[in-house]
DNA sequence: CGTCTGACAATAG
DNA sequence: ACTATTGCCAGAC
């Protein structure tokens, strides 16, 4: 039985990423699927893009391509900004990249 | 209301 | 293995 949510895709994106553990990354893909829109991958970006506007702060910076590339450090003003943050969080980022990906990786579960 | 864009992903060449 | 193209679909203009 899926809980359905009134709420916008959006939301239901930012509270996926709001569990997202220190230290720990996923994939827009992860969360796509995770959200039942699997294919929709863009739609994530895309959300976190206006993720800075939602209310709760989003930790966008966990979230990355499936490479594990910060695709997204152009959004956070500064393009190191997004890499300092993971960093900061235990993340190890090399060229844009964070490093061992697989293993920082975090399943997304919608409960 | 129609068109374009977009922090991706998967497939084909 | 790498590059190019298509699909996805909802927000922004």
């Amino acid at each position: 039985m899926e809980t359905k949510r009134d709420h916008s895709f959006f939301e239901q994106v930012y509270q996926l990423v709001r569990q997202i553990p220190e230290g720990r990354v996923t994939s827009y893909g992860a969360i796509a699927r995770a959200l039942g829109n699997a294919g929709s991958s863009r739609m994530v970006g895309w959300a976190m893009r206006t993720a800075h506007m939602a209310k709760p702060p989003v930790p966008a910076h966990r979230v990355v391509n499936r490479i594990g590339m910060l695709s997204g450090k152009r959004a956070f003003g500064s393009s190191t900004l997004m890499q300092q943050l993971l960093e900061n969080e235990g993340v190890e980022v090399v060229d844009d990249r964070v490093v061992n990906f697989a293993a920082v990786f975090w399943a997304p579960s919608t409960g």
